[in-house]
DNA sequence: GTCTATAGGAGGATAGAC
DNA sequence: GTCTATCCTCCTATAGAC
């Protein structure tokens, strides 16, 4: 009894292990349930049995996926800490989280944007609009009080978070074009804590 | 036979602009040469007679999409203009080609990470290699005058590439995120052009 | 060049034994 | 729960008439 329930959950988490894998290497459209299966070290026939369909399967993954990508920052933007602050802890925390998830976002984005208008995504961020209400706030209190320039939040946060994500998104890109390789890279983003950051300080900051 | 030239052609280009759109919009995997065949008012048998197969007709899609992703900045880096200038003219460009072409980024950077050293773009890269030395050049002469503040011309041209190009790439989130329309969005990439530099500026001025 | 009809194969899903 | 064998649908690709 208890032999069967471990094993079991061991096969389960065998699965979306290596369903997590396939699918953000893929995509839904590339991934193949044989691979996923191979990969878990299974049959196709189980996959189906502990997810009926590829369809469903997808949806435990990608939901997963999104929470990780919307994390939660809910109590970063909405605790009391300082502005400059709250930017280090939000860069170092993205660029940290994405060195060790380097598919997470493209993949998100990616097949956000088939989907368009994802009622599930919607569920995922609705708890933290208020937090980010509260940040876009915090900044246009900073700058009435004349402590940093002039600036939208809305322009201020999406450069934040461009700068913070987008290196991962472009990477092969960048690899190319730099001519590094990968522990190069992962070097050159570690660094890029610091000088994000930095670089934000600089821009604002009278 | 001029006529037939003519249809020749018109048909060509209805089979490049509909697989173009399908593309772009679902990906290669995600594409189904029925769809490209119906956008392009044909059947599915003419698309094999013009590009033999899926795999050759994806083929032109991207590498025109590639190269239309990294442009013409040959010219731009290697100018004698100032470097705030080019910096200015980069956001600029890039920026209003990302209006009219909102799926370029997202389909190239998708599709190349599944290839992952891709020889096309490798081939399409290699002519503007020295154009970027001479742009990197450019900054650290600025930081030894001194008009500039010190920073890696790597961190400081993947910033402006990210506040450039993440904003697209990232748009059902940003809109969902901040509550955006596709007309608003629109209005705030426009503006974004002047931000963005005015962000750049104000960061690495002294 | 363009069409209809169909071959051929890949891949998701199910049946049924163990 | 897990496997093998098989079904069936979808989609790329080709044959052949016009």
């Amino acid at each position: 009894m208890v032999d069967e329930k471990d094993k079991d959950q061991n096969t389960e988490q065998k699965i979306l292990e290596a369903a997590k894998e396939v699918f953000l290497e893929r995509g839904l459209d590339g991934a193949r349930m044989q691979d996923i299966a191979d990969k878990a070290g299974i049959n196709k026939a189980l996959l189906h049995y502990y997810f009926r369909s590829k369809d469903r399967l997808f949806d435990v993954i990608f939901r997963e996926a999104a929470a990780r990508f919307l994390p939660k920052l809910g109590e970063l933007f909405a605790s009391d800490m300082p502005l400059l602050e709250k930017i280090e802890k939000f860069v170092h925390f993205y660029i940290d989280m994405l060195q060790q998830n380097p598919h997470l976002p493209l993949f998100v984005l990616n097949e956000m944007q088939k989907v368009d208008g994802d009622e599930f995504m919607e569920f995922i961020w609705q708890g933290k609009q208020p937090a980010l209400k509260a940040m876009a706030t915090q900044v246009e209190e900073e700058i009435k009080k004349g402590t940093i320039k002039p600036i939208k939040p809305f322009h201020l946060l999406l450069n934040i978070v461009s700068m913070s994500i987008f290196p991962f998104v472009a990477r092969p890109i960048v690899k190319l074009v730099w001519e590094v390789d990968d522990p190069q890279f992962k070097e050159l983003m570690e660094e890029r804590k610091k000088v994000v950051v930095q670089f934000i300080l600089d821009s604002i900051r009278k």
